[in-house]
DNA sequence: TATGTTTATGATACCCAGTCTCATCTGTGA
DNA sequence: TCACAGATGAGACTGGGTATCATAAACATA
């Protein structure tokens, strides 16, 4: 997965440099989604002297290049998902912050009937679901 | 729609204030989505000397009693649409800017289908929808 | 209508995420 | 090994949103 981001930025044209080697490796080791501001401090707390421009940057490219997926939680908070480039959704736990992509699963048929329903033409559509991962259904609920 | 808005405030058990009044009035007149800098706008041009702090303090307010929806525009802004307090989604057109509610339209077969192929039990789903309105349909293309 | 309590207000300072600028550095192709 | 386009880090800046606090106004009660 890291050394696949780091192949993709490869074939995408642009320079393997250091700091871009180090992040996608920090990136590789979270599980699920994770923050700027989360990737920002692994990176201080490992003293790689990588700036914060140098993190957003990295995170605007890894996006255009669809191997991150930018994505609103629910708290308002924006956080980054590392996934495959091609259209897919995002089911997000909110306990451990883990996250699965699923395919299609039939939106299309939705977006659908909501053109029919308004006269709108759909041109793009942002589905994100919420919820709790099989691991934490098992473990116990009171948790929080 | 305005009147409305106030009236759901008194009933939530807030002071129905001059400030209040006023911004909700503004929400009423705008069409489709708006953002709190916008409102911000509208009241500094009329010069009712509203702080910035109640502007928010309201969108908070009025976001609570679901009477408005905040979502986030693929730019990555933040907007607020007026709305019914019953669950439904957002088509928002990215030309003019106004915005439909649609119902159901079979999202929850869809939020179905994912859970049962990934384990997850989920609780909440968002899904907007972005694209061209009838009215901007019509009007020429080489528009934007 | 006057009063008093509670809630809301505006000003302002502040915080945080993200962007811009710019001088310096470095990856890479020759 | 060299040259140079592209990348970097520092730090200033911006814009959305929040916290604080003294003052003002809503509204229940008398």
């Amino acid at each position: 997965m890291t050394t696949g981001m780091l192949t993709a930025l490869d074939q995408a044209g642009v320079r393997l440099t250091g700091p871009r080697r180090q992040l996608t490796e920090l990136i590789g080791r979270r599980q699920g989604h994770f923050t700027a501001a989360e990737l920002l401090d692994d990176a201080e707390r490992r003293r790689l002297g990588i700036g914060r421009a140098t993190v957003f940057r990295l995170l605007e490219l890894l996006a255009e290049q669809g191997l991150v997926e930018r994505l609103d939680l629910p708290d308002g908070r924006h956080a980054y998902i590392p996934c495959e480039p091609t259209h897919h959704h995002h089911l997000v736990c909110l306990e451990c912050g883990s996250s699965t992509d699923v395919g299609d699963c039939g939106i299309d048929a939705v977006t659908a009937e909501a053109a029919r329903r308004s006269g709108f033409q759909i041109q793009q559509h942002r589905l994100e679901l919420f919820g709790k991962c099989p691991a934490c259904q098992t473990t116990k609920r009171g948790k929080r």
